[in-house]
DNA sequence: GCCCGGCCGTAAGCTGACCTGATGCTCGAC
DNA sequence: GTCGAGCATCAGGTCAGCTTACGGCCGGGC
């Protein structure tokens, strides 16, 4: 019979690429992954990976049997899942993943009330960029996370993931009363390779024009104070403008950013997975009847 | 994380009933399995499994492990399914289980294909009653099974198997030319417990009378031999009918017996278990024409 | 062109998991 | 009451799997 945790091997590699980073992943040593994934060739009967270059490909076998593995593992989740939710109290960890703004306004209440409910929890949360999330939900570095969805730049779904609707916010654009009137200004922009520097991109370029970049800040409280002191323009979304600083001009745009609430789908059946997203969906209906257009 | 090999064993628990079984069935002590069992357990930080008497019973807990357990298998079993198929030849064994005239009938032809068609496999036949061929193929002591269906009597599939329809028989009255001639006759019974044995008894009695029963054999060959000797009346399915020896009156009956081809749901793409099936229903196509009501 | 750093595989050695066999307990049947 | 079946625990030996150490290979940088 396959061995499930060399499955998980093979899953990994053939997500992150390399058996260093696996090894990484999974605090091994590469030579402990190299050895398991040469053991998992001889169960399977088949060659699954070849080395190209000074690193690894997998092989078509290879190929099929992570998506299988990608199954197996699911099936597991669903196993423990099952399991917790027999269990009495919520017990165990739960990491959550965030990106900066949420932590510091929708985080907070929804840690409180899973606190309060379930003292058994052991929460954790890391802030990190939405395009992250995916990949640390697979890694299981996260249990549950944030991801984001601009409808000028929709996201393609993960079908590892499943998720719920959190938040469906206005962008602002901040220093400027239009667009067109930005066009020329000096913006402040996020650093390249986040989502949130991708969609103001194609925010500008559908308006047509380039926003020239000054400065580069990823946290809109830094992103405000800069606007603020007439340092440039940039686009906010509604989370980010509870606390803006006196003096901005905040313009709401014919955009919208959504959040969702994302886990592997195995796990969507757990108890603690559940608890989280209901406690996330409160804390953002608190926050929901400021932002309707 | 659950270990699929400690799953396969509360799975064959759940089925068995008895730890010492499934430590048979494994080849394994009781002591193995009671030890991986404990560690089940310790995984999945639940009870599993309460003494009562001298045996042991799942809790919830342990029932609805075992039935996701039954779900890992599958994705485990059509993981090494797709590794078959990518495979260049067919190779490996493949055991197949079926009841004794179908071994005498279908099985020699569809044997010799399957051995000239696919050489590196390694065919092993068994002989097993119906019923319980679906414990057989969950054991995994079979790859391939065929099991019954009479229409007076029509089985509860299994959800964990899949199947393939293989024959469609007529039911034949022996030594007697009408079902009310037969029912002051003495009888030639299967031994209770098997689905001949409990499909005649359903057929007498939809007809009205309680078959006295004289002798009791399995083989259809035997049983026509004893009637041919005027020992007694009995029912035949048409693929027996074929090396009936001489002087034996067989009059068909509004019944019939269907066949399948079955197979655990998760091999169904195993191109091993795939080339038996077709190789079994060109078999069956060659007895077909014989049987039209 | 050459060196260096990162990546991968193999060999050796050690730790820990796991199976066996023995022992003791409980329960049910005769 | 005795016996047998079933299960758990304990001690002991074996083997899988990890780490460490080492060598080969490729690609980028000076």
């Amino acid at each position: 019979m396959l061995d499930a945790s060399r499955l998980r091997l093979l899953h990994d590699l053939s997500r992150l690429g390399t058996i260093a980073a696996v090894a990484r992943l999974r605090t091994y040593t590469p030579s402990a992954v190299s050895q398991q994934l040469a053991a998992l060739e001889r169960e399977a009967g088949a060659a699954l990976l070849t080395r190209t270059g000074r690193t690894v490909t997998l092989t078509a076998a290879g190929r099929a049997l992570a998506g299988h593995a990608a199954t197996v593992l699911a099936a597991l989740d669903e196993a423990e899942a099952a399991l917790a939710a027999l269990r009495e109290g919520l017990t165990g960890p739960l990491r959550i993943g965030a990106y900066p703004s949420a932590v510091r306004t929708l985080l907070p209440a929804a840690l409180v009330d899973l606190a309060r409910d379930h003292p058994g929890l052991d929460l954790t949360v890391t802030e990190l960029d939405p395009v992250a999330v995916p990949a640390a939900l697979a890694d299981r570095t996260l249990d549950v996370g944030l991801i984001q969805d601009y409808d000028v730049a929709p996201g393609i779904p993960d079908p590892a993931l499943g998720s719920r609707p959190l938040l469906d916010e206005t962008i602002h654009l901040a220093g400027a009363p239009t667009l067109a009137a930005a066009a020329g200004a000096p913006w402040i922009l996020a650093t390249p390779g986040t989502l949130c520097h991708t969609a103001t991109l194609h925010l500008c370029r559908s308006a047509g024009f380039e926003p020239r970049a000054r400065h580069h800040a990823d946290d809109f409280a830094t992103v405000l104070a800069l606007v603020a002191a007439g340092q440039g323009v940039s686009v906010v979304p509604h989370l980010a403008t509870a606390g803006a600083p006196p003096g901005v001009t905040l313009t709401p745009l014919p955009a919208r950013r959504r959040t969702r609430i994302a886990y592997r789908r195995g796990t969507a059946g757990h108890p603690a997975v559940a608890a989280c997203v209901t406690a996330l969906q409160a804390a953002a209906a608190a926050y929901l009847p400021q932002d309707r257009p």
